[in-house]
RNA sequence: CGGGGAGUAGCGCAGCCUGGUAGCGCACCUGGUUUGGGACCAGGGGGUCGAAGGUUCGAAUCCUUUCUCCCCGACCA
């Protein structure tokens, strides 16, 4: 993408209204715009991001064995009524009435629709198990919204539903997805903490949320330092759940499974959570399947949530320093900048122009800055967006026959011989 | 929902106390000079001051009502 041809509206001073970090940043790359309290337009590279997520997201369900589908944001209330929900979940609930009168809601979790979808079709246990999810915008009429994408009220969300025959089985299903949690997180780049959690208005008895570390969290984390230490290929979320960690109202020093000098506290944010209820709603609504006797019995459920929305903030708050955001390589709306200092000058431009052709046509995802602007202005500009890799081609580079080479993450820059150029970013990229 | 704050040019702000018909920086447009970290000079365009009502000869400024947004708290993906 040649950046002049690409949307980015970048700002010095954000709007005061912004406090966060995350916040003021994702304004200022021009990722998003404000619509309303809590409800956002997500320009193109904001976009970008929250695809990348996103897909990661995609992957490590589809890996897991969930199967995607799409559900709707209007709901009808009936599911909700007979559910019991529709009254409990209170001034959250956007509802709105169609032109005919019906009772509807937008959607701010998908329990009852998937059960009821779910409870249509399978009747026997030999179907079981089965775990369906989408990712599909949601809205909670939160009392007070803030921190921009991070607790907005219209909201991205992974959640994925279980269907088993027995608490047994379920406990499999629910561990799978805690380890695809622990994947997916760790593939963005983050350090990925799960908790044991209340279970609070979704029901049941086992729960955990999952915090990534970010030095600006609102929650403090009290934890095991083995939990930082996770090798993806060997994951055993038995194991895992055997550790100690607690959020700063839950943990208590005298009571504390885990040596003083191996607990660790840090800030974190909250990006996922997991719940077993067992047979809470199969049960309202119906959702039974015969088992080997013959005999109906009710589902055993569970439903995982990711924040896709929320984690392009978190990340954000996860990665950044005073002159923009430090994408890690998996989730950066473009991999690679290259910077073209003087695209007046054709020594340049034909160089910039071979590189850029070439990544492009290795399905790098690349970002041209050939724009007329001033230096500092695209440098910096390059360095709020948060390219992890940079390439930056001036004159003066070009006449000793290199060129600047920036590692956004760790802030240095080396130069790079011009026949080196391909081969060093190849393999700085699939590192 | 309790407490606090803010709406003036695209963005950041001043002016309001003490009424006299709106200003600064950035951004934008034109011309020129620049060119390795948000450059410089000159010229220029842009605002019914959130909305409604009231007081007054006269309201961004005073009064009333209302809408919106933000912050702290309680609550949450």
């Amino acid at each position: 993408m040649k950046y002049s041809e690409f949307f980015i509206p970048t700002v010095k001073d954000a709007p005061s209204d912004a406090e966060i970090i995350s916040h003021k940043l994702m304004i200022k790359a021009g990722m998003i715009k404000q619509s309303s309290a809590g409800i956002y337009s997500w320009l193109p590279l904001g976009l970008k991001a929250l695809r990348k997520i996103e897909q990661i997201v995609r992957e490590e369900q589809d890996n897991a064995g969930a199967n995607e589908m799409l559900m709707p944001t209007i709901q009808s209330a009936d599911l909700w009524i007979k559910s019991g929900r529709y009254d409990d979940y209170g001034k959250e609930m956007l509802r709105i009435k169609d032109r005919s009168g019906r009772e509807m809601l937008f959607g701010p979790t998908n329990e009852e629709l998937i059960t009821d979808i779910f409870q249509s079709y399978v009747t026997s246990y030999k179907e079981l198990p089965k775990n369906l999810y989408h990712i599909q915008w949601k809205f909670r009429d939160e009392v007070r919204p803030r921190f921009g994408v991070m607790r907005g009220r219209e909201f991205l969300m992974k959640d994925n539903y279980s269907f088993d025959i027995s608490e047994e089985e379920a406990k499999n299903s629910y561990n799978k997805m805690f380890k695809a949690y622990i994947k997916t997180f760790l593939r963005m780049g983050l350090t990925p903490i799960s908790l044991r959690a209340e279970t609070g208005p979704i029901g049941g008895n086992l729960s955990h949320e999952f915090q990534i570390l970010a030095n600006t969290g609102e929650s403090t984390l009290y934890y095991d330092k083995e939990l930082e230490r996770l090798n993806p290929e060997k994951l055993d979320p038995d194991n895992l759940q055997s550790y100690y960690a607690a959020v700063d109202d839950q943990h208590d020093e005298n009571n504390c499974s885990v040596k003083k000098e191996d607990l660790k506290i840090s800030k974190g944010i909250e990006v996922g959570h997991i719940f077993y209820f067992g047979t809470k709603y199969s049960e309202k609504l119906n959702a039974y399947v015969q088992d080997q006797n013959g005999k109906k019995i009710p589902v055993h459920m569970g439903s995982y949530g990711i924040g896709v929305s929320r984690l392009v903030g978190a990340l954000i708050e996860a990665n950044h320093d005073e002159k923009g955001i430090k994408w890690p390589k998996s989730v950066a709306p473009f991999t690679l900048s290259i910077v073209n200092l003087m695209p007046d000058d054709q020594n340049c431009n034909t160089k910039s122009l071979e590189y850029y052709s070439y990544f492009m046509s290795n399905n790098i995802d690349t970002l041209y800055d050939e724009r007329i602007c001033s230096i500092g202005k695209k440098l910096s500009d390059n360095d709020l967006i948060g390219t992890p890799i940079q390439i930056i081609i001036g004159k003066r580079d070009l006449s000793a026959g290199v060129v600047e080479f920036k590692d956004r993450m760790l802030n240095k820059s080396k130069k790079i011989k011009i026949e080196e150029v391909k081969k060093v970013i190849l393999e700085k990229i699939n590192s």
